[in-house]
DNA sequence: CGCTATGTGG
DNA sequence: AGCAATCACATAGCGG
């Protein structure tokens, strides 16, 4: 391996870390900020670098050596806040804590300990990175060395070696000293020379080379006044150089072997963040308990797994698609032995442990169960789901593959991109390797298990696995393999009449344009309106002018093209995304099958691809034709929808027990209407479809967490006006004020916000000092237990529906979730009972303060089920 | 192949 | 002062 050193300027990151994070402090009142600050520092950097050694150097004491050069030395400087100063003793604990060396020493600054080890680390061609906040160092750089520097806040790091210094002053890191000697150093009080910066000291130095040639040079120095300055000063500036310079020789007495870094346990870490209360932090490590790899011991024959105990089992297929990808071997372990085989021709045995009762551990239950349907096997007992849990854990961890999901807990395996390859390179390899790959994926699949269900259950998340996540991606699999059946006619005739008209379309913007361009370009488009029509750019995006629907729409009345580019835009969209897309996603089966993506949406719905079927056009009648292409799969069918009214409003109503919203739901007032006579203080008839339409956006704004800018986007109003709304509305609705504020408060105390059923969001930016930041940070506070939790409903409604349904006679089927509403395709015969079925599970899915309502609409296509 | 701009839904 | 502004997915254009 490698060897990589990591010299930490304690002080200076102290201080940065300081700075940067607000006043953080523990029950006991004592302040945590900085301490906070570099330990996000130090878990960046052990992630990101990988070290070998590891030093965080201090400054000893008040006087150094420098002081006997030039007794002002660093003066003038601030004093340390009380605040700050009483963190250094835990930072250098929480050093400790880590298993890293800190070394101070008497009469030298942290620099010249880290330019002596640095310069060791140089001898021996030791890959060598140094972190700082101050840019003294950058006289270190060489080929070998590298600085970084924190710019704002703590994580966000700039990287210095030579070739970068050499392009910021034109020479190299060995004349930063002589630099400084020329224009000194404010911060440390250094003098240089007076009148001469950054500038006028570069170019002297691009000249002369250094500060003792700039001074035997005094004659040719153009500038009387700067000349006079370098003659008057030159002493000044020999010394500040000699200031600058950093001593690589100091004589300390910790070296290279000292500091190695060797794996330790973090029980120090625990204490110490206990007693600090960084709860994040020990979330992460109380949830992440470092996993010892185990040898693969492979067999050929299923019969030596014992199938007593719980077993774990992973297939998969190459590439993404598991509805029609090749299916690649299968693996089965029992935490000792693996038995893997190739998919083709399973034996007896084996299936006849997958519909078992034997209990089983996978990494993917819905892709599991999807590809031994394919091969015809009905999949029982799935326990326990490690990628779900790992969602369930913390969604904002990206799901890849099984070796990421191990890798969270310090298991290093080879992952899916190793094997396979990726891009256009993908491709199987030969099966023995194969065979040892599936192998480690189902034992890390089996040792996860155990630990995550620990996990799960501290967070009181098993339920919610065992229960919810887990049995609907089995209703999933179900979903997805059924399909739902399109009406290719149907998109071919649509697609024929769009073509006519996009092409008149077409023409049109050609001949008011002048000349043929390519519409669909938004850079030629920019062109044609802003430069040769000449009309006013409204909005500009980074690489141009914006065409964008709401610029154009004031522009409207400008130029008739505007009209005709915004027709073109929407029917080209039809045309392309989902008249063509579509059909190009019918199966031989006469049908689309999406995939439902169960671990990807932060707020715990669920998204859909390949294609989407969760952006069917609704709103425009244009669009929302496309509708009649989704059919039954067969005669005397019907497409039925069943769709939650104001889900999300309804939970908000619940969570803050509202009084006024609650009395709309329990009374059955419109709620857009309701949000409009408490906003603007009228009575009910009294409330225009203006108001109203206010109302509504701000209840969708609400809903989705968008802020006051988004809002006057959307309402075509100020925003000021925009937040002056929002104002009354919380004004008018206290308990949901009173929310808000708890809620945010949740987030700080706790680091995450739940949702009803247990999901979980961290919120790592609430306490940040971007404004933006920790803003949307609030908001997805406020919005994500509304949002999940409705999420959480409709989930635990395709549950409870999947459960009940097989206990009756009913023959309908569950195709599709939109976010709020359930699409089935049902016998005509069984209608009227299928709808109070569904109608009944949906609305009591969840017992809240105030019902839940279910409409529901049924016809020949899902135009028609509206 | 990856990024940008755009537009669809809830 | 200026930044950025709900999320997930798909398409087309465009440059490397």
């Amino acid at each position: 391996m490698t060897e990589k050193l990591i010299l930490i300027d304690g002080n200076s990151l102290a201080f940065r870390a300081f700075y940067a994070l607000p006043l953080l402090s523990n029950r006991a009142g004592i302040h945590t900020n900085a301490v906070y600050g570099f330990t996000l520092l130090l878990d960046k950097i052990i992630k990101d670098e990988a070290p070998t050694h590891f030093l965080v150097a201090f400054d000893a004491g008040k006087t150094t050596f420098r002081h006997s050069t030039f007794g002002d030395y660093k003066g003038g400087r601030q004093k340390t806040p009380p605040e700050l100063s009483e963190q250094f003793p835990l930072i250098r604990k929480l050093v400790d804590a880590y298993h890293i060396k800190h070394y101070e020493l008497d009469n030298y600054e942290a620099d010249d300990i880290i330019g002596t080890l640095a310069r060791e680390a140089t001898e021996k061609k030791m890959k060598t990175i140094i972190i700082t906040g101050d840019r003294d160092l950058t006289q270190l750089v060489n080929d070998s060395v590298s600085v970084y520097y924190t710019k704002k806040g703590v994580t966000d790091i700039d990287h210095y070696t030579p070739e970068f210094v050499r392009e910021q002053y034109g020479f190299g890191p060995e004349k930063i000293i002589d630099l400084k000697g020329l224009m000194g150093d404010k911060s440390d009080n250094i003098p240089g020379v007076p009148g001469i910066g950054e500038k006028t000291a570069v170019k002297l130095l691009l000249e002369y080379g250094t500060v003792e040639e700039v001074i035997s040079h005094l004659d040719d120095i153009k500038g009387k006044k700067l000349q006079e300055n370098l003659t008057t000063y030159q002493a000044d500036a020999l010394m500040s150089k000699q200031l600058a310079t950093i001593e690589v020789h100091a004589p300390i007495e910790i070296h290279l072997d000292d500091i190695k870094l060797s794996a330790e346990n973090n029980d120090k870490k625990i204490e110490l963040f206990k007693e600090l209360e960084f709860k994040q932090m020990l979330d992460h490590m109380e949830t992440a308990p470092v996993i010892e790899q185990k040898a693969l011991e492979l067999t050929e024959r299923f019969e030596e797994i014992s199938l007593a105990g719980p077993t774990s089992l992973f297939i998969d297929c190459f590439k993404d698609n598991y509805l029609v990808n090749e299916i690649l071997p299968i693996a089965v372990t029992d935490g000792e032995k693996i038995f893997v085989t190739s998919s083709d021709n399973l034996q007896d045995s084996l299936i006849a442990y997958l519909e078992g009762a034997e209990q089983k551990n996978v990494f993917d239950a819905k892709k599991t169960a999807v590809l031994l349907k394919r091969l015809d096997v009905d999949v029982k007992n799935i326990r326990f789901d490690v990628m779900l849990a790992s969602y369930l854990l913390d969604p904002s961890k990206t799901i890849v593959d099984v070796a990421e999901t191990a890798a969270l807990h310090g298991m290093v395996i080879p992952n899916n991109e190793q094997i396979f390859g990726k891009g256009a390179k993908m491709a199987i390899p030969e099966t023995e390797a194969l065979f040892d790959y599936f192998g480690r994926q189902a034992m890390t699949i089996h040792q996860l298990t155990d630990v995550m269900k620990r996990e799960l259950e501290n967070n009181e998340q098993l339920k919610l696995h065992d229960e919810l996540e887990l049995p609907l991606s089995l209703v999933l699999a179900g979903m997805e393999y059924r399909g739902i059946t399109v009406d290719r006619q149907a998109l071919i005739e649509m697609q024929g009449e769009l073509k006519t008209r996009i092409d008149e379309l077409m023409n049109r913007i050609y001949t008011l344009a002048g000349h043929e361009f390519n519409i669909n370009s938004p850079k030629q488009l920019g062109v044609i309106l802003f430069e040769e029509l000449g009309l006013p750019a409204a909005k500009k995006t980074k690489t141009g002018y914006s065409t964008a629907v709401d610029v154009l729409e004031g522009l409207r009345d400008k130029h008739e093209i505007i009209q005709a580019i915004l027709d073109y835009r929407q029917l080209a969209k039809l045309q392309s995304t989902y008249v063509e897309g579509l059909q190009k996603m019918i199966a031989e089966d006469g049908k689309i099958h999406t995939r439902f993506n169960q671990v990807l949406a932060q707020t715990g719905r669920l998204s859909s691809v390949e294609p989407n079927l969760q952006n069917i056009p609704i709103r425009l009648e244009e669009g929302r034709k496309i509708r009649k292409a989704f059919t039954a799969s067969q005669p005397g069918w019907v497409i039925f929808a069943a769709d939650y009214s104001q889900i999300e409003l309804r939970v908000l109503a619940h969570i803050t027990e509202d009084r006024s919203m609650m009395e709309a739901f329990n009374h059955g007032i419109d709620i857009h209407t309701k949000t409009a006579m408490e906003v603007f203080d009228v009575e009910k008839d009294d409330v225009t479809a203006d108001m109203r339409r206010q109302a509504k956006a701000v209840n969708f704004g609400i809903v989705y967490g968008i802020s006051d800018y988004g809002l006057s986007q959307s309402l075509g109003i100020s925003r000021p006006a925009a937040a002056r709304f929002i104002e009354d509305y919380l004004t008018s609705f206290p308990n949901v004020k009173q929310y808000m504020d708890d809620i945010i408060l949740e987030a700080k105390r706790d680091g995450y916000v739940s949702t009803l059923l247990n999901r979980r969001r961290y919120i790592p930016d609430i306490n940040a000092r971007n404004f933006n930041a920790r803003g949307f940070a609030e908001r997805t506070a406020m919005n994500t237990p509304i949002q999940g939790s409705a999420a959480d409903i409709i989930k635990l409604a395709m549950v409870n529906y999947d459960r009940e349904v097989q206990k009756t006679d009913f023959k309908a089927n569950l195709l599709l979730q939109v976010h709020d509403e359930l699409i089935f395709e049902v016998p005509e015969e069984e209608i009227e009972a299928f709808s109070l079925f569904v109608k009944d599970i949906m609305e009591h899915a969840l017992e809240l303060n105030v019902p839940l309502l279910v409409e529901s609409n049924y016809g020949q296509s899902w135009y028609e089920a509206k």
